[in-house]
DNA sequence: CTGATTGGTTGTAGCGTCGAACTAGTTGGT
DNA sequence: ACCAACTAGTTCGACGCTACAACCAATCAG
């Protein structure tokens, strides 16, 4: 009967204890281990992979606030890997692009995670990895198919 | 060769995926959407699991620094919602507990906490909810072998 | 051309974390 | 006994991350 209710529990269990011990809960560093504030690295990740993005549109892939994302901006171009560019056509919107400098960083960032979570895999038995990605990727589309309406 | 890399990246772009989509990043609500804030949700559920704990004990778990836990013990004994209570042996050691109301707010955030995933658990298809399941705890056991000393 | 909408910025506020410096008990060596 | 080293917690200062509300500027619809 209430084993929904058990498979919540444990679902939960495992998604919490996740966090914790893969360092989730720590803004200052990536869990990667890289001196990088962990929304910088995300975003940054994301122009890296999807070219310019107005700042509303890195807004909605990060799930922030617009006032979020308009700080992080900042703090990303004090930094110099973040160059706000001009395009023809709707004056409102700021392009934003990765400078050289910002490129860079997200390829280390890259290289990084890529180490952090090659580890992770090795601890996985071979055979059981596929598995894994699978349930990873079937979770995360529960989530959105309740959190989201993109 | 390089399969492996690609696995860890996968394997990157499923878990950031998820962390943003289920909420992960919002210090001020729980992902479950009552309004505590998220790390004195993962305290009390702590001290409701495991009965009274030393403050240090109670960072260890949740792998926070001395500091840390100390303003949030501070701020659930300013809710009403732990008690430091005092011990025959060392008289160093702050013991906490939950009062009645803390108890009471921890059932409640676990119920919360269930129904979110729950309805996380609605949306994967029955058959593989198992699996699921297995293959987080398969990942939390390569994290913890990977970042844990305990 | 005026009012509503959309994209961004700034102000305010709160949560969450750490490291360093400090206090107070405990333990161990002499 | 005593003093040094250690351990548990507290306080201070700093910073990161986020949201909401109020605001400005450009665009769009009528």
């Amino acid at each position: 009967m209430s084993e929904d209710l058990d498979q919540a529990l444990v679902l939960q269990g495992r998604i919490t204890a996740f966090v914790r011990t893969f360092g989730l809960h720590q803004p200052d560093r990536t869990p990667c281990g890289t001196p990088v504030p962990i929304s910088e690295a995300h975003a940054i990740g994301e122009l890296d992979r999807d070219g310019p993005l107005t700042q509303s549109a890195l807004g909605k892939r990060l799930r922030l606030e617009k006032s979020t994302v308009s700080r992080l901006v900042a703090q990303l171009t004090g930094r110099g890997w973040v160059r706000r560019a001009e395009r023809d056509g709707d004056a409102r919107l700021v392009w934003l692009e990765l400078t050289p400098a910002g490129s860079r960083a997200a390829g280390e960032l890259a290289v990084a995670r890529a180490a952090r979570f090659t580890e992770l895999l090795r601890n996985i038995p071979e055979e059981q990895r596929p598995t894994v990605i699978d349930a990873l990727t079937t979770l995360v589309e529960a989530a959105a198919g309740r959190a989201d309406g993109d």
